[in-house]
DNA sequence: TCCTAAAATTGGACTATACCAACACTAGCA
DNA sequence: TGCTAGTGTTGGTATAGTCCAATTTTAGGA
């Protein structure tokens, strides 16, 4: 069968979508893997893979004995969150202005963190819009064997989506370091905030699944219009 | 058996611990899951529950019809990082002041955060520094009914150990808000800087694995002092 | 009525097997 | 020499069952 959907993942969805449109409530018992297994036709094993990356997930959670619970927090994809995505998800229109594109010979601590020495790299600098306010001066280094022909495509739209999308380098983490500062002059001209704004600044390098690096990105945000949101879990199975 | 120890658990100790004696190197290719079944004489769903930990945790990566490899990133627990251990890592002396503890009826949203309406809870104000140094003015709201007798713990120690371990409530995970801003007055005065010097304001609250609210904090860190540092993955199976 | 022991239920661990899809490799053909 | 069609290997999905451990429910007895 061709574009096949796997069963677990239907009915993986299936419970999303039931706990998304409140039909499962927090704290409510779901039927046993036995039931469920029936009900839907297929093997106790399908099911419990369905629940399994349920509770990975921290959607469920389950009692040897009792049962399988949905988890009292609402369920968010916490995924690595574009910029786009975030504003969009505010309420505003996100857009982005390309200030400077090139290929460079990057600095050495760039070079290194991408494990990249020797490569020649894309630099980009672009300002990051909502509502057509500049709330983010965004530098971002990317190796020229990750996105080869990196210039002809259209920087404006979601840097993440088309290193995914176009060049099939599937995001799996980032390491991030935040920390608060005065904006430079640079940073106040572009952002139009004086010395006096404090701003957030966000470096990330981004990786793919297999550990290979994939970009690294430079963020200064205006803190008055951005705030970093978060979830962290400790690691499943430990 | 009591005290018996899972056969999966076992082989993915066992892989996990080659992984850091650098017997299996970044991008070595393990044998596959049915050389493992066979030579561990176990079943090829026993070996999979143990890779799917592993690749779940980002220690291995797996390509179909090639193999499952080792990723190149070094492993690392992932948890929530405390202050205390964060500021030993950077190879400073961590300690704390405990300046106000007492119990309260605490403002409405953090009640709401909390989701314990009309309890009463506990608030303590620390100042947490390295080598002396302040570096961050932390406030914490506790419900009674997740730390009875908190009043007779010593609070100099790490708060996040003390309510795993002294009150079972083991952490699964927070959400965290990050700003940056500039200190008002009463933080000025506790860390010691002046109001231009910008604090990172981290917001967070604390999750057990069922959902369950613990504990609420506030705190604003010395951004000159301070870099709060994170790593974000994709949800799996999505 | 209340406590306890047995039975039923539930998730946890594990085996054995089957077929599919993606990929690597190789023998053979042009 | 270089391409191609098989063929085998690998992970991906799924079934059907077994036994165990923790918990809840039920039934009986004091």
């Amino acid at each position: 069968m061709r574009g096949h959907i796997p069963t677990y993942i239907k009915l993986k969805s299936m419970i999303q979508r039931s706990i998304e449109k409140r039909e499962l409530v927090p704290g409510e018992k779901l039927p046993s893997e036995r039931t469920l297994a029936v009900t839907h036709g297929l093997s106790r094993m399908t099911v419990r893979q369905a629940l399994s990356e349920l509770v990975t997930a921290g959607a469920l959670y389950r009692e040897q004995g009792r049962g399988t619970f949905v988890s009292a927090r609402k369920m968010q994809q916490r995924n690595i969150a574009s910029f786009s995505e975030t504003v969009r998800q505010k309420g505003f229109a996100p857009s982005t202005r390309v200030l400077e594109f090139s290929s460079i010979k990057p600095p050495k601590d760039i070079a290194d963190k991408l494990m990249a020495v020797d490569a020649e790299m894309y630099r980009a600098l672009r300002i990051r819009l909502a509502d057509d306010i500049p709330v983010a001066l965004e530098e971002v280094f990317i190796p020229f064997h990750i996105c080869p022909g990196l210039e002809k495509k259209d920087l404006t739209a979601s840097l993440y989506k088309l290193i995914g999308d176009t060049f099939g380098h599937k995001i799996a983490s980032a390491d991030s370091s935040v920390t608060a500062l005065h904006p430079n002059a640079k940073q106040q001209e572009h952002l139009r905030i004086t010395r006096n704004t404090p701003v957030l600044k966000i470096d990330s390098l981004y990786f793919s699944g297999n550990g290979q690096t994939l970009y690294y990105e430079h963020a200064v945000y205006r803190a008055d219009m951005y705030e970093y949101n978060i979830r962290i879990s400790t690691q499943p199975g430990k």
